[in-house]
DNA sequence: GCGGTTTGCCTAAAGCTATTAGGCAGATGC
DNA sequence: GCATCTGCCTAATAGCTTTAGGCAAACCGC
């Protein structure tokens, strides 16, 4: 039998590439097994369960998303800075809706811990020093743009904004100029 | 042989109290006929398939929460009423998990356009007559703040802020505050 | 209250996914 | 060149979904 040449992470890639072909909850042991034209039993020497399997393809996206982030805020500040983090998440979203809809896919505490998403929370906190906010306003400025970013990106996935009127461009660079001024003028308590 | 007295209605309300205990996810039409100690084929004389039942599971949690929204908003104005609104989402996803998952369900754009979903965007524009916003503006306001309060809601639940420091009550009370002073001083073109 | 019709739940069966156990052959190491 | 190991295989179990066809309880008109 020729072998295929299986491994953790070709899977991984594979099952990236699935879940933007056909969705993060479609992504099956089965359908990889299909491409990769062979047994299903075959892939449980690679992967412990098809838990794993999306745990894996989370973990990529997050790497993948937080790689990104870092090459957008590489050498900007303020405003621009703020408007090209947020344009990593909704693009990517576009670019890669399996893959970001993996990036929600709850983890555990052990894989969360270990993965890229503390990162993001770093780069939000980085770019907020562009902005004069106290220490734990910082803290609340930075959940409020991992809200917006996140809201804004499935609500326009899902389709949530498709049926109103002004094209989403427009409302998504309001919004960013929105955000800039009221990090300018945070209510004190 | 007993009949059950299955009906479309009766097995949305007990598919939604088993989402609320499972996940979203986990409702499956096995699990809903042992809860009523019926055959599973049985529930296909009531429903088309899974499909239906998670459609229809969707369109009760956007009913109920319309139905709070419209009580919550019911004799208030302003900041008052936007904290209300923000609350009303908030403590039904708590209370509610699966129903709250549900309500982010894509549905067709068929059942989407008789759903509550019409009634949502109603009520966020009604609270923004409390604010001085043009027309457009408005628009972008009412996306803005269904990001918000989606994301915020869905990161908390999902974990996304119980690794960093203050409580999330805290960074909630502010956020509402920061989006009251925004929506008061919304930035022109 | 009785016969006929409708309706509700049942059995049976096929197809899909996940997962485990055990086997054989190709790759690897001495 | 032989022994070992590793990778993919076959086989089997179990759960969920969905369809087809059957029997009996409930309902309807008289």
């Amino acid at each position: 039998m020729a072998r295929a040449g299986l491994t953790p992470e070709r899977l991984t890639r594979a099952g990236a590439e699935l879940a933007d072909e056909v969705g993060f909850e479609q992504v099956t042991v089965s359908e990889l097994a299909r491409r990769f034209d062979v047994k299903v039993a075959s892939l449980y020497s690679h992967l412990r369960n098809s838990q794993e399997l999306k745990t894996r393809i989370t973990l990529l996206a997050l790497e993948e998303l937080a790689d990104r982030a870092a090459d957008a805020l590489a050498g900007r500040a303020g405003k621009d800075a703020l408007i090209a983090l947020a344009n990593v998440y909704r693009d990517y979203a576009r670019e890669h809706p399996g893959r970001y809809a993996a990036a929600q896919f709850r983890l555990s505490p052990k894989d969360a811990a270990g993965s890229a998403g503390v990162r993001h929370a770093q780069m939000t906190r980085a770019l907020l020093r562009g902005y004069d906010l106290t220490e734990p306003d910082q803290t609340h400025a930075v959940r409020l743009l991992g809200s917006v970013f996140h809201g804004y990106v499935s609500l326009e996935m899902g389709g949530g904004f498709s049926h109103s009127a002004p094209d989403t461009q427009e409302t998504w660079t309001r919004i960013l100029d929105a955000l800039d001024a009221l990090l300018h003028n945070w209510p004190a308590p």
